[in-house]
DNA sequence: CATAATACCTAGAAGATCGAGGTATCCATG
DNA sequence: CATGGATACCTCGATCTTCTAGGTATTATG
């Protein structure tokens, strides 16, 4: 096989299980349509982080169904039919919870990672 | 309805794919065992962490098969058999990567929520 | 002897994400 | 008008990680 010498690796778009909170997060800012919440959260995250739209979908469809979000078609400014996300009280709750857990599981990992064996 | 007002909610015991740069870390600092490993990963993040045997042996067995470990069964100082592991020299490159993969995704996820919409 | 702690292992289920496909509209360009 | 790109939606199947829930064996303790 000529050519073709990268490696696929393991190269996670996003960190599993971050997803929701992040789309949780983009619309407690504005009410926002599929699309346009992916691009919030890439542009938010300097270009960092990739929306797939396969994984984008399911997971509103999951929040939705989970009672978080509410959704209605309506018309962009540019005149596209899309479907406008917001969140229910139960979403803007579940926020509040998902957030203190990032910061609380994130920190853990970051001290494991970080622990210094001793001091010099 | 009486007492249970409790929510078993979604209660991950860490963020998924963590579990595999947190072992390498804690091999790089020493050589150790499985139920030893566990033990560290949680005592180091402060015990927010609970490492589930159901997911360390299976990660241990994949870190291997991967090259990145190398084990041998050996004799605690207690006088236990257990199987000890150890970074390889590609373990070690990996766990660099691991560890940079992290904090940029992990930063980037921090941007995200934490953006401010605007100067005050 | 019963129990807890140490130490290992596995099978099956659940859940999230990805890759790859599909549809449709609008707009600019040639 | 034909083409292509951007916008906007959706879904299926595969993959991967983790969890649940079992199992074995040894050592130490009461």
């Amino acid at each position: 096989m000529p050519g073709k010498a990268s490696q696929p690796s393991s190269n996670p778009d996003i960190l599993q299980g971050t997803l929701d909170v992040m789309i949780l997060r983009t619309l407690q800012r504005a009410e926002s349509h599929g699309y346009a919440i992916a691009r919030a959260i890439e542009r938010g995250s300097g270009g960092v982080l990739t929306i797939e739209e396969g994984s984008l979908y399911p997971a509103l469809y999951r929040l939705q169904k989970r009672g978080d979000l509410a959704s209605e078609w309506r018309t962009t400014e540019t005149g596209r039919r899309a479907r406008f996300y917001k969140l229910t009280s139960a979403g803007r709750k579940r926020l509040v919870q998902e957030v203190d857990q990032w910061e609380r599981l994130s920190a853990a990992v970051q001290r494991v990672l970080g622990a210094q064996g001793a001091g010099a």
